[in-house]
DNA sequence: CTTTAGTATGAATCTAATTCATAATTTACA
DNA sequence: TGTAAATTATGAATTAGATTCATACTAAAG
């Protein structure tokens, strides 16, 4: 017994018409067309669905139960295709965030904050433990964007330029590197480094300073918090290297000592990466203009 | 965009297969064809439902989202065609029933008790107000069995011999005519005869008798309940004529004079009247069955 | 890095659906 | 009650859709 969606639509429409000819408008099919499925359903079935040789066409018992059914079924299918609508237009979605930078938190909260009061539709989370193998997670569907500073040429990955920042070394205003005009890697070989908990290579510093020179500092001191970072800082246990737009606040300015990276200064982009075919998503879109929004704001010294 | 059931039925066998290659096998379609399949889905949803170029296969975001709704929806399609496998055996249904003879209620009863307990799943009542135009409301499947002294040859109804009943006289043992061997139309020219208020044209006692011979008896008086008319027979405020089977018990014959309707006797035939398509079903052939057997032991003499 | 299992694809084939033309029925109305 | 109008049913031809076959491609395993 082969039963389709089809049959359901056709079931109904000639009932709530009246007539098969009457349907035949709302189905975009002939009334021959519509015989003859009338006909192959109650092939399938096996019985009547309307009473032969009456008009107008009435229902039969089974036929009241067919119709039944599909008031039952017909509409969870229509909400699923609205749903899938919603879904390709971004009107709707999910958007799973894995960073790689462990410094956003700082503009990412209140960027998700605001994205929420736009699409309150959207399923909206960051995904912590993914970190490492965040390009790959993207491509796996497990998130569905990702902060990352090392953009790749990737078919199916699309980066999306966010902003500019500077790595920004710090320390306690009565540092003895405080009086240097900046700073070179090889400064770092006696000193205490106070870094996020994660991988060294996935830090700026190392990254593009300390391992392209086979520097490796005094000491590596690994802290969660950005402020508490801040604090040691302060309290001359150690120096750090953040980005710039940490260091905005009045209170961090007046304590520590802020040097750009060797005499040029190091300057670093952020990216946004989502899979391609998620690029003209709704949602994708004003998360990057949001970001954009709030960092600026952020950078802005107050 | 064009949904069917078929697609959702591919989509959930590949997931919880795991792959198109083990799918196959569960919807008997070469990989190919599955394949396809797939294609046209994914190009009318808009979206990936499977991560492309991933082994295993695994579902995107979107595809979540459908076999959610595949799992609500199937189930609900396979219980619809398990209700019309059931339909069409007979082992579950509707049995709606007119009944054109009003004493039938007293064997109707008892039948339909016992007809419940064999067929639990059978949605049994009797349908009052169509007397007049039971055979209609038949083919118009508002009823499904009429109880009927009349048959008729049409091509889309069925007529089931019950069983054979004889239209009795009755009167109290003190009245005149409880002398006589039988009983004539003549004789009810100046008779008060008791009824069921229905049409006179449908009760036995006239169609059969004083219709046929242009006879009128003195008075007609209706009353609903056969052993309210008993009673008044038994107090002498009139004569009537019922079926024999009524007339069994042991307090009726004590007080009633039973006599027959002309010399030769007249006896009629009980039919259930159902839709020739109707015929096989189990709960009719139960029906017809409990009814032979309820009517011998009532019409056996105790 | 090669093999293997799984998936995608194009062209050919087959199946099912639809159309067209027309017959058969039913209903409405004289 | 018969006739016209409207509706439904049906057969054959056509068209669209689904499936197969052969083969190319891709990812994973050894």
């Amino acid at each position: 017994m082969n039963i389709e969606l089809k049959h359901l639509r056709i079931i109904l429409a000639i009932h709530e018409s009246g007539s098969v000819q009457k349907a035949t408008e709302q189905l975009n099919m002939t009334q021959s067309a519509v015989s003859h499925q009338l006909r192959y359903i109650k092939d399938q079935l096996g019985v009547d669905i309307f009473i032969p040789e009456t008009r107008p066409l009435k229902l039969s018992a089974e036929g009241l139960e067919l119709i039944d059914a599909a008031r039952r079924i017909l509409p969870e299918v229509e909400k699923l295709k609205s749903r899938f609508i919603d879904l390709k237009s971004g009107q709707t979605g999910r958007l799973f965030i894995a960073i790689e930078c462990h410094a956003c938190f700082e503009w990412l909260f209140p960027v998700l904050n605001l994205l929420r009061e736009h699409h309150s539709n959207v399923d909206i989370d960051i995904k912590p433990g993914l970190a490492f193998k965040a390009i790959e997670a993207l491509q796996n569907e497990e998130v569905d964007l990702v902060i990352s500073a090392d953009p790749e040429k990737l078919p199916d990955v699309k980066f999306h330029e966010l902003f500019t920042y500077a790595p920004t070394f710090i320390s306690a205003k009565d540092h003895p590197l405080a009086e240097r005009p900046y700073i070179n890697g090889g400064d770092f070989t006696d000193q205490t480094v106070i870094t996020y908990p994660v991988p060294v290579e996935r830090l700026d510093l190392f990254s593009q300073l300390l391992i392209p020179q086979g520097i490796e500092p005094k000491a590596i001191r690994q802290i969660e918090l950005t402020s508490v970072i801040l604090l040691l800082v302060g309290a001359n246990k150690g120096v750090s290297v953040l980005p710039d737009w940490v260091l905005q606040s009045a209170r961090d300015t007046e304590l520590l000592a802020q040097k750009k990276l060797t005499k040029s200064g190091i300057t670093r982009k952020l990216y946004a990466a989502v899979r391609t075919r998620d690029s003209e998503k709704l949602y994708i879109e004003t998360f990057l203009s949001l970001s954009k929004d709030v960092f600026s704001r952020l950078a802005r010294p107050r």
